[in-house]
DNA sequence: ACCCCACTTCGACAATAGCCAAACCTCCCG
DNA sequence: CGGGAGGTTTGGCTATTGTCGAAGTGGGGT
């Protein structure tokens, strides 16, 4: 069941005048009267009585049938207020973080996500890590504000950044490099070669790098588990 | 209108078998047809009635009494139901942002919102806000996982860190020492006398704090109009 | 001025909700 | 075993809903 379906039935459920609720919804989604009586087989008399709070408590199934009925003459139009509500429910994720329960040692880490060390494997062994932060680096760098970029540290600085949609692997590694977050262990989803000023970066930062191709949700599967 | 009162009240509205959903929430309630009756003065066979779907339709101010008299009589009996959903369903309620659509000199935030300078007073009118966190000392401390601290910073880290709930000011001073929040300023909302050590961190780390008596809802009216 | 569209208002009537009381189940427990 | 607590079932009565169509209102647009 459609949490936006359930939060309009809930307030016209719980409306003092329920039908000026029904009219509310339908006047967001942009629908008429007759448009609406038409895909219920009603007249729109009948939804204009609803709406004038004729009746002071229409049943449910009526609720429900109208709720359903916005949904669909939407989705028929494309859908545009019914995406507008379901994104304004989750806030912008640009990424997501995760803490480990205790200290992991980044060559373990590796191991544990099936990733090859391509930059200072020399000292992976040496890093320690708190916890992991999943990011988008297209929306990291495209969309996310700089004034978010303190956010992505999380409880600790010591953890791994695992950049997904990469392609060559230098924005990412820009980023870190003028920007404050220096993670222990930078991972390149699904990378086929790094790029060289990448690795320079790398190496000037003393930040190993991974790469690993293992799908997204079974990484998180694996990572929950620590 | 509450969230859980909505939620209820559309569930049920959409229910292919209505009477069903009543029931299991009458019974996440840990109230008795009985009881309920009772309350809304109406015999408990009406409510077995309803419950086992003999009206396909209810109207919705049946359904309005209905969620309205499950949360009467937890409240009576405590609340502690609806304070578990209301806990489950917000874990994001640990703190409430707000951005200012200009910068604002930490001075001129102060006396917007009657707030003394007690820590660093010199330094006040070099800060400048882009925005506002009101947060629950206790219940960040306590029970604020540590993936959500980046979230605290909203748009921009430029901001008043605004506490409530404090006793002493000492501990929310150590979590910013101790974490990666570094806002501008703090404002301790009603706190009598600083704590010495938080006084010590505060100039550690250059963050002038506030203390201000105004009601919070107050407060937040007075930012909003920024 | 005229018309169309979106909407409102209202009388009418069959279908259903809303409610009760009384009888009936079913556990659980001393 | 006996009884009480919690729940279900059913007939029955009245108040409302669910619905229509015809007639009416008001704001554009041409």
């Amino acid at each position: 069941m459609d949490k936006l379906n359930v939060k309009i039935a809930g307030e016209i459920a719980l409306s003092e005048a329920p039908g000026s609720t029904m009219k509310k919804w339908r006047e967001i989604f942009g629908i008429t009267q007759a448009e609406l009586g038409e895909h219920l087989k009603i007249s729109a008399s009948t939804i204009s009585d609803y709406e004038g709070n004729r009746r002071k408590s229409p049943g449910i199934v009526v609720v429900h049938r109208f709720v359903d009925a916005l949904i669909a003459l939407d989705t028929g139009k494309g859908g545009s207020v019914t995406r507008r509500f379901r994104e304004q429910e989750q806030e912008t994720k640009f990424f997501e973080a995760g803490e480990f329960t205790q200290a992991v040692n980044a060559a373990d880490f590796a191991k544990l996500i099936d990733a090859k060390c391509v930059v200072n494997s020399e000292i992976l062994g040496q890093k320690k890590l708190y916890g992991y932060t999943l990011l988008d680096s297209i929306k990291v760098i495209m969309e996310m504000p700089y004034t978010e970029f303190p956010k992505l540290f999380g409880a600790s600085p010591e953890r791994a950044f695992i950049f997904t949609e990469v392609s060559t692997g230098r924005s990412p590694m820009v980023v870190v490099r003028v920007t404050q977050m220096k993670p222990s262990v930078i991972v390149m989803h699904k990378l086929e070669k790094v790029d060289k000023l990448a690795v320079k970066i790398a190496q000037v930062e003393k930040i190993p790098i991974l790469t690993t191709k293992i799908d997204i949700e079974e990484m998180k599967g694996r990572l929950q588990k620590i």
